[in-house]
Order: structure tokens, then sequence, then C-alpha cells
DNA sequence: TGCTCCCGCCAAATC
DNA sequence: GATTTGGCGGGAGCA
């Protein structure tokens, strides 16, 4: 086989990182809907098993969900931050066992949301693809993409040691032997580091290889823009609330049965509803020592035994709730990050209190 | 020399 | 049987 060199290009110019790049730029864009994986290895001169490794790290994060065969629908980075909270969440709750609480009132009226999304019309199911495709063997990329986010989101510390991820990481899979891990660690980070979620660094001390996560704002302010204008100008389904962009909670939900586009927002809906419930929740003196756990990760604190405090990156949420603007959202969004803003300043009053 | 990660084989799932 | 999907690891490029 010719070398790189001799065919005369450089292994960089054919990385992951270089080829989400270009697919960025190619589907970030206000008119693009869905994308055909054919056409995204011809556009952009790869072989469709490269496709794959893309599209399923962007996966994890929300930024495009498969439709279909052969076929995935573009979110866009609008569709991020909630899939952050999401994962923060779902991150948290691994970790500390916190469970949000939910009122009885806001139970019925997610009850109700939830018939309503179950009420497909005939059209409608003719669009879900085939549930046999939830199936499908175990995503390994996928579930390590979405842990490796999870490190980040649930740590007090942006720095993670490449070592530690990659231990943190085996044992949630430990029939995944280490180095195979490795290099799958090698293409999520790549992926990551060319969307500056992540920047490759080392640890001071150690000079050991580390990442830091820059952020939900850092794709915000570079990509928003593109992003939020395909996200609000599409024909979203206007009853229900908060069901444009917001998937993508756990393995079922990204899966095909919930990811065709805007009339066929069904089963996830009901997901994205509890969530917004959960999102209005109450301080409960009895079971935290501080309050709730606030949607999705924006209250930064926790109830470890006895230790209250902060926890996380203070005012990421709210810089993300004022990354959308009105020009760019439509009012349930604007609504539902006002929301969040409300809540995480009652956190952070509350914890002043306390403290 | 060890780290990094492209590349493509191949099996399972799906059509 | 054909096609799609994605786990997996060999081995080459790079620092």
């Amino acid at each position: 086989m010719d070398s790189p060199a001799s065919q005369g290009y450089s292994r960089k110019d054919k990385s992951l990182g270089v080829l989400v790049a270009n697919f960025l730029i190619l589907y970030n864009r206000p008119d693009v809907d869905l994308i055909g994986l054919d056409d995204a290895a011809a556009n952009l001169g790869v072989e469709r098993r490269r496709i794959y490794d893309v599209v399923n790290i962007l996966e994890s994060i929300g930024l495009v969900a498969r439709s279909g065969k052969n076929q995935y629908s573009w979110k866009g980075f609008g569709a991020v931050p909630r899939a952050l909270c999401e994962l923060k969440e779902e991150g948290m709750k691994e970790k500390y066992g916190i469970v949000p609480y939910v009122t009885k009132s806001e139970m019925v009226i997610y009850e109700k949301e939830r018939e309503e999304a179950f009420m497909l019309t005939p059209d409608d199911q003719e669009f879900s693809p085939s549930p046999k495709l939830d199936n499908k063997k175990e995503r390994t990329l996928w579930l390590l993409a979405q842990n490796f986010v999870k490190l980040f989101l649930c740590s007090d510390d942006d720095l993670i040691t490449f070592d530690s991820a990659t231990k943190a990481l085996l044992i949630e899979s430990q029939d995944m032997n280490m180095r195979t891990k490795v290099r799958r660690l090698y293409d999520i980070a790549n992926v990551f580091s060319s969307m500056k979620l992540i920047e490759k660094t080392h640890v001071p001390e150690t000079k050991k290889p580390a990442y830091r996560w820059l952020g939900s704002k850092t794709i915000f302010e570079n990509r928003f823009l593109a992003g939020s204008a395909s996200l609000c100008d599409r024909n979203v389904p206007k009853k229900r609330a908060f069901g444009t962009e917001l998937t993508n909670v756990n393995a079922k939900r990204n899966k095909p049965g919930c990811s065709e586009d805007s009339k066929r927002y069904g089963k996830q809906n009901t997901n994205i509803v509890i969530k917004q419930e959960q999102c209005d929740v109450k301080p409960d003196v009895k079971n935290f020592a501080y309050g709730p756990s606030t949607p999705a990760g924006t209250c930064e604190m926790n109830n470890v035994g006895n230790n209250i405090r902060p926890r996380g990156r203070l005012g990421e949420i709210e810089a993300l709730s004022t990354l959308y603007q009105p020009q760019y959202c439509n009012p349930a969004l604007i609504s539902l990050f006002e929301h969040y803003h409300q809540t995480f300043r009652s956190c952070q009053e509350e914890f002043g209190r306390k403290k």
C-alpha cells in the first residue's frame, strides 16, 4: 500500500478532526435538515465507515440524530446545550444518586403531554423507523463519547488526564480492552477537540496528556449562529412546546424511533416534557442538604452526605441561557432558558443563604 | 520508542 | 443474499 506521503497528503489531512470540521462546514447551515450518509461520504471524500464514526460521536452530544437507514437529521448546535445538560444530570445521578424532585401536579401535566405525544397519526407512524433498529448491538463509540463528556460535566475540575479518562471509562465496559478503548478515546477526543468542546493540553506538574473542557460556550460562540438559524427556522410543531431540538438522552431515545424530524417528535418529547418539569423543582429540605437537583445540572450544589458544597462550573448555564437570543429562537425555547436562568439564580441565592 | 489514530476487515443486524 | 452498521485491532505516521 502506498504511504500517505507518497500519495501526496499528510496523515493529519485525513484525521477524524479534520473530517468533522469539514462535516460541520458542509452541514452546519440553516437549510440543512437531513444528511444522507452516502452523500456525506461522497462530499467529504471518505469511506462510509468514517462517516459512521463521525455521526456516532456527534449524535452523543445531540448534534445529529439518526432518522433512518442511511440517514441522519441535523439538529444543530441549538440542541447541544440540552443534550449536555441531560448528560450532566444523568452523570450526577450515576455518580451521586441525586433524583430530581417532581411534584404530583407536575406529573399530571407530564402524563398528559406524554399521552399526546403517543397519539401519532398514521402518517407519522409511517415515518417512524423500524423499532428493530433499536436492537442494534450496543454502540460503543456513542456510549464512550457520552461517558467521556460526562466525566467533564460531573467533575469539579475542567482538566482530566488521558489516563484517568481511560480508567474511568474502562469501568463502564469491562469487556473492552484498554488498548482498544484508548484508540476509541483518541477518536472521540479528536472530534471534540476539532469542535472546540475540549482542548488537548498537559498537566503542568506531571506533563501528562490531558484534556480541558472548554464548555458549551465555546461551541456557541463559534457555531451558534449557523446552528441556531437552522433550528429556529424549522417547521417546529407548535403544540410541542419544547420538542424541537431537544433529544439524545439515552440509547433508546437516540435511536431511530425518536429522531425523525419535526412531526415525528412523539416519543422523545415525553422526555423533554419531564425534563422541563424537573426544572421546576422546589427545595426539599428533608431530602436535600441543599435544595433541588435542578434542570440537568444547572444547580451547582449537591448533597453528598452532609457535605454541602458548590459543584461544577458556576455560570455555565447562565451563559448558555444568555446565548439563546430572541432573534434566533422560538418563544418556547426562550421561555425554557429564562426558566433555567431563574432556577439557577434561586439556587445561587439559596446556597448563599445556607452558606 | 511510545504515542497517536487511520484504515479496512469482518461479523451482526437489518433490509 | 445484499446492504448497512459499527466493533475491533494491525500497523504506519509522528514527536
